[in-house]
DNA sequence: GCCAACGTTGGC
DNA sequence: GCCAACGTTGGC
């Protein structure tokens, strides 16, 4: 069981569209980063704990608890020519670019960037770094276990 | 809109 | 294999 931190821009996917998907459940297309793409192809497992984080928008922070609902498969983006995400070097029988299936828990109060960063607890989580930009970073279980009791 | 930081590309 | 140029991310 491990837990991890992806980001969103709310206008592609926010908390409230997870939660109202089907099944509340949203196919984690559009990653196009190696080290991301390997997160969730060689170590993300079912059921493992996510925090939901709004991006690129007026409040940037946690909005809320998500879970791994599905282990990698192939994004099926990377094939449609007409999708932003489309990767023409990307071969059918041969996919270079995988997803998770991602499931709703629950909304929580919005835990903004700048609340993480006031607590030395956390001063080592990866979205903290200077510069970082990788759309899904691990958290530890003594910060995820310290976000859920002391921020939310 | 600005800009720092980073990843990728491609010429050599 | 190096590295300059370029494109993107994302907070502010």
């Amino acid at each position: 069981m491990r837990y991890w931190l992806m980001k969103s821009e709310p206008d592609e996917a926010s908390i409230d569209d997870l939660a109202h998907a089907p099944q509340h459940t949203l196919p984690w297309t559009g990653v196009r980063n190696y080290q991301a793409r390997n997160f969730m192809r060689d170590t993300m497992q079912l059921g493992d704990g996510v925090l939901f984080y709004h991006s690129s928008c007026p409040e940037p922070g946690i909005a809320g608890l998500a879970e791994v609902s599905s282990t990698a498969y192939p994004d099926p983006t990377q094939f449609d020519a007409k999708s932003p995400y489309y990767d023409p070097k990307s071969k059918q029988e041969e996919p270079r670019w995988v997803l998770v299936d991602v499931v709703f828990k629950k909304k929580t109060p919005l835990v903004p960037l700048a609340a993480l960063r006031e607590h030395p607890e956390l001063a080592q989580m990866r979205v903290l770094a200077k510069g970082n930009r990788l759309s899904i970073t691990p958290v530890t279980s003594e910060e995820w276990r310290f976000i859920l009791k002391r921020l939310m």
